[in-house]
DNA sequence: TCTGGGGTCCTAGGACCC
DNA sequence: TCTGGGGTCCTAGGACCC
C-alpha cells in the first residue's frame, strides 16, 4: 500500500466553531447560514476580521480587514467575538478523531492537521472521515489527498466547504496549474507582485519558468516555489512534540496610545509575566530577548539583545525589555508592544555557574508563583505595581471572551 | 473608536577571529 | 610592493504561514 498524505481543514474554522457551539447551546439559527463573522473587539482597537461565514464572503468581506470596513459592505453582518478557548477545545477534539485513523498526525495549525495514511481506498476512507467529524463534532472540514503534504494541502483548498479533493501527480496539471499563483503555498502578497511582473500569472506559468531566473529575482523562495508549482515536497510529518517551541513572544495592541514611559513599563511588565510563565512552563531559557512595538502610525520596531546567560526569570525578562524599549524609543506615541523570546535551551543543559547562585533564588520564587497561580488562578499573586492601574497584571493570549466552557457532554 | 496575535525561516551587513 | 580569505556570531529586517 502506498503512503498518502491527507490534510484536513475546518472549513472557516473560528466561526464554525462558534456556530456549532452555539447549536450545541440550543439556539435555532445557524450563523454559517448567514452574513457573519468573528472579529476582535472594536473598542479595545483590535477589530478585525479573523473569520467569516460563506455569506459575507459573498459581500466581498475578507480575512484581516477592518470590522468596520466589513460594515460598510454588508450592514446586516452579525458580528461575534473570538473565544479561543472553544477553539481549542474544537481542535484537540479533531485531533483525537483524525488519530484514530493514524499514528501520524501532524498539527500544522489550530484548524488544519496533515495525517499520514496508508490505505487500500484512501478516497473512500477520506470521505469516511469528513462525514464522520461532521456527524460526531458538528463542523464540515476540507480533506486534501495526495502523495505528499503540499499538494495534500492544495487539494484541500480546491472547493469549499465540506469536501474531499485528490491531487495526484498526474492530475497537477488540470486540477494545480491553472490557478493563480497567488494561490500556491509561500506565494503571499509581495511574491505574487514580483511574479506578476515577470510575466507569471498561474501556477503552470511558475512551474515552467526559468529556475535561475527565479532563483535570482526572488532568492532562495524562489526556488521553493518553483519546486512546490511542479508538485514536489519530501517534507514529512512532524509530530510537535510538547517545549519543542523555538519561541515564545506575547504582544497587545493598547487600548489608547500610549506616551508615559511609566505606563509602557507596566504593560512591559505585564507581558514579561505572560512569557517568563511560558518559558518556565515549558522548562526552558532563552539566549534571547526581543522587544516590539508599533508606533501610531502603525511603523513597526524591534530590537534584540543575546544574553551571556539565558534567563527565564520575570523580572530579569522585565529589566532587559525595558533596556532595550528604552535604546530605540524615541518618545512616540505607543499602540501595541510585545516580547518575544528567541535562541531557546533546555533547562536541563544548563548548568549554572557558582556565580549564579542569586539568579537561582529568583528563579525558585518563580516557579513558586507559577505554582500558586496555576492552583488558584494569576490574580491571586499581583505585583505592588498594578495596584490601583488600569492595566491588567500579565498580558497574552489572543483577547479572549472570559466565558468558561462547560462542555463535558460535547467535544 | 481603521489596520490582531501567534509563529517560522532566510538574508544582508557589520564585528570579530585566525 | 596598494589592501586575502576563510569563518562565526550577532542584529535588523523581510517574507511567509495560520
Amino acid at each position: 500500500m502506498k503512503k498518502l498524505y491527507f490534510h484536513v481543514d475546518v472549513n472557516n474554522a473560528f466561526l464554525s466553531w462558534e456556530a456549532s457551539y452555539r447549536i450545541f447551546k440550543g439556539e435555532k439559527e445557524d450563523i454559517r447560514n448567514i452574513p457573519s463573522v468573528i472579529a476582535g473587539d472594536v473598542k479595545s482597537r483590535k477589530g478585525i476580521i479573523l473569520a467569516k461565514s460563506n455569506e459575507a464572503k459573498r459581500y466581498g468581506i475578507i480575512t484581516g480587514e477592518p470590522l468596520y470596513a466589513a460594515m460598510k459592505k454588508c450592514e446586516s453582518l452579525k458580528v461575534f467575538p473570538s473565544n479561543y478557548s472553544l477553539y481549542k477545545k474544537c481542535s484537540n477534539s479533531l485531533y483525537l478523531e483524525l488519530k484514530k485513523y493514524s499514528n501520524k498526525v501532524e498539527a500544522f495549525s489550530i484548524d488544519e492537521y496533515f495525517v499520514e495514511i496508508s490505505d487500500k481506498n484512501p478516497v473512500q476512507l477520506a470521505y469516511k472521515i469528513k462525514d464522520e467529524i461532521k456527524e460526531k463534532l458538528g463542523f464540515t472540514v476540507n480533506v486534501g489527498v495526495a502523495e505528499n503534504k503540499l499538494l495534500a494541502k492544495m487539494a484541500s483548498e480546491l472547493k469549499k466547504p465540506d469536501m474531499v479533493h485528490t491531487l495526484f501527480k498526474e492530475e497537477i496539471k488540470t486540477k494545480m496549474w491553472p490557478l493563480d499563483v497567488g494561490e500556491l503555498f509561500m506565494v503571499g502578497r509581495k511574491t505574487k507582485v514580483k511574479l506578476n511582473n515577470m510575466g507569471i500569472f498561474t501556477i503552470k506559468d511558475l512551474a515552467l519558468s526559468d529556475i535561475d531566473v527565479l532563483n535570482n529575482k526572488i532568492g532562495s523562495n524562489g526556488i521553493l516555489i518553483h519546486r512546490y508549482a511542479n508538485g514536489c515536497d519530501l517534507s514529512q510529518i512532524s509530530i510537535k512534540d510538547h517545549g519543542k517551541e523555538k519561541s515564545i513572544g506575547n504582544s497587545t495592541t493598547l487600548k489608547y496610545d500610549i506616551f508615559d514611559i511609566n505606563d509602557i513599563k507596566l504593560y512591559i511588565l505585564a507581558i514579561s509575566e505572560m512569557v517568563g510563565t511560558r518559558i518556565r512552563a515549558i522548562n526552558k531559557r532563552a539566549f534571547t530577548i526581543s522587544i516590539h512595538y508599533k508606533d501610531t502610525k502603525m511603523l513597526r520596531y524591534r530590537h534584540q539583545k543575546k544574553l551571556i546567560r539565558p534567563t527565564s526569570n520575570t523580572t530579569e525578562i522585565y529589566d532587559y525589555s525595558v533596556k532595550l524599549f528604552t535604546e530605540i524609543w524615541q518618545s512616540e506615541g505607543v499602540r501595541a508592544i510585545g516580547i518575544s523570546l528567541n535562541d531557546l535551551t533546555d533547562l536541563d543543559n544548563y548548568q549554572p555557574s557558582i556565580f549564579d547562585l542569586e539568579h537561582e533564588n529568583i528563579n525558585s520564587l518563580d516557579e513558586t508563583i507559577d505554582r500558586i497561580r496555576s492552583k488558584y488562578g494569576n490574580d491571586i499573586i499581583k505585583r505592588a505595581s498594578f495596584i490601583d492601574k488600569d492595566i491588567p497584571h500579565i498580558i497574552g493570549g489572543s483577547g479572549d471572551t472570559k466565558e468558561q466552557l462547560k462542555l463535558k457532554s460535547w467535544l
